[in-house]
DNA sequence: AGGTGCGGGTGGT
DNA sequence: ACCACCCGCACCT
């Protein structure tokens, strides 16, 4: 598929970005390696799958935060910093016959953190029973072409997290659904793989559920004891509360800062910065544009939290599209590393990352033997900077949008019960919510229009923030394309 | 068995 | 100096 979208008179409405999960964070410039880390009054709900360039701050009480925890299957990277813990992705598990159920939905496991395991799961049968295929990592290269990057950081009360790139490939597996299958299977090749992952799913879902209304009611807690205190928080107590860092001298001063619209900034001075109507702050400039948008997976219970994301939107003659990627794309043999300036063009690189810390991207040493080997099906070294080209390279379309609403057919062999495909909805509900990056900016004129048509269902249940979508993938990128060239219709900057 | 964090080391920029 | 990455180790679940 082909788009070519007149949308310059596009009648389509200014996207209004939804209503973040949780109240708007205060935005605050700081940077992992600042020397002083602002003091806050207020944390952030812990974000399982923070995607994007973004910072959040969380409690120093929150368990999940402590463990440096996330959706992504990110490893520990050795910085030489006992001050900040680096971690990088490892992407994502895909079946190497790019397998595929009636409705576009793709076999996306957890890469293990582990490199012997992770050798171990590289090779194996795709766990498709109907599935010829070998499973093989899609490298994570969001970050100008390499991984990306996550950084922790404790500092009195706070932990400080900060995230660079955004991830170009599907969300992997819960966590939780690998540990549950590990146990419950013993990584064997199970008859029903869809049963399987459904109700490891289900399982991982009930926890993370169970570990979010924990997490809100410790939130609700917090946020009332915050306002009993609010008054009497500035200067933060520095007591190390986790002892999880070995050194909290680094910033035995911090800076005393409540942030409010008026004082808030972001990190690249040259941009504009604007405030919706809850305060949710959004990265949106003339000149920075590339990128989607931060997604706040709609269907993730975990995904709360709302700080200090930037907007960052495509280009028209950068939109992804979502078919003929697995038709068109050749199988090159090898790898080409790339540098910071060739990567995009030589292997379709996540073209609208922002890489603002261009410094740590110059390195040019190995990925892990792995990495290289099982990477060909993404990579291809002919690439042109097509639209088509584009998309194919990065997005790798097909992983990246399925229609939710075929999700009740996909397994229909293997479902027994009524039990058995809602735990398929939840499974793949799960990872249709990163698959479609611009659901959180349609605007509700533009729901009602495509409800209308048959082809589009948007709806919120208004409990928790939990948001329902169909959609027609091709109607998805279609309106994409409407609404990023209507935000932006010149835009042809890069910066990595 | 695998996840996690630490830290020495290597090679590239 | 900084970065990405490899590897081994210890500790934990």
């Amino acid at each position: 598929m082909v788009l070519n979208v007149n949308i310059v008179n596009a009648p389509v409405p200014l996207p209004i970005p939804s209503p973040p999960a949780t109240k708007s964070r205060i935005q605050i410039d700081w940077d992992i390696n600042d020397t002083k880390m602002p003091t806050v009054s207020e944390f952030d709900d812990f974000n399982d799958w923070a995607n994007g360039h973004c910072r959040l701050i969380y409690t120093a009480l929150n368990d999940d935060a402590r463990k440096h925890a996330s959706g992504w299957a990110m490893r520990n990277t050795n910085n030489h910093n006992v001050n900040i813990l680096k971690k990088s992705c490892l992407g994502v598990l895909l079946c190497s016959a790019k397998c595929k159920l009636p409705n576009g939905a793709s076999v996306h496991l957890r890469p293990a953190i582990c490199d012997k395991a992770r050798r171990k799961q590289q090779g194996k049968q795709c766990p498709n029973r109907n599935c010829t295929g070998r499973l093989e990592i899609q490298s994570c290269r969001g970050h100008c072409g390499y991984p990306v990057t996550h950084f922790w950081r404790k500092d009195g009360n706070g932990i400080y997290f900060q995230a660079k790139g955004t991830h170009d490939h599907p969300k992997p597996e819960a966590k939780g659904s690998t540990e549950a299958r590990r146990l419950l299977a013993g990584g064997r090749r199970v008859r029903s793989l869809a049963v399987m992952l459904a109700r490891d799913a289900a399982l991982s879902d009930k926890l993370s559920s169970l570990k979010t209304n924990k997490r809100q009611a410790k939130t609700q807690l917090n946020q009332q004891e915050t306002k009993r205190k609010r008054t009497e928080v500035m200067p933060i107590n520095q007591q190390d509360l986790s002892g999880l860092y070995q050194n909290n001298n680094l910033n035995s001063q911090q800076s005393n800062y409540i942030a409010t619209p008026a004082t808030a900034n972001q990190w690249n001075n040259n941009t504009e910065t604007y405030y919706n109507q809850d305060g949710f702050t959004c990265y949106n400039s003339t000149n920075n544009l590339y990128g989607y948008e931060m997604l706040h997976s709609p269907l993730s219970s975990t995904s709360t939290s709302s700080a200090s994301y930037y907007q960052e939107i495509l280009p028209q003659s950068q939109q992804m599209q979502p078919t003929q990627q697995q038709q068109q794309q050749p199988t090159p043999t090898h790898y080409e590393p790339m540098n910071s300036t060739t990567n995009y063009q030589t292997t379709g690189m996540t073209l609208y990352e922002s890489c603002d810390d261009t410094s740590s991207l110059t390195s040019s040493s190995g990925y892990s033997s792995e990495d290289y080997s099982y990477f060909n099906n993404y990579v291809n070294s002919t690439a042109d900077v097509t639209a088509a080209g584009t998309q194919s390279a990065t997005q790798s379309g097909d992983n990246f949008f399925t229609t939710s609403s075929e999700i009740f057919s996909v397994f229909e062999s293997t479902i027994n019960n009524s039990a058995d495909a809602a735990n398929m909805d939840l499974l793949y509900s799960e990872a249709t919510a990163y698959q479609q990056p611009q659901q959180a900016y349609i605007s509700p004129s533009y729901q009602q229009e495509h409800h209308q048509s048959g082809d589009f269902y948007y709806s919120n249940t208004g409990v928790d923030n939990v948001w329902n979508i169909q959609m027609d993938s091709s109607t998805l990128y279609h309106h994409q394309q409407q609404q990023q060239q209507q935000h932006h219709p010149t835009s042809t900057n890069v910066y990595c």
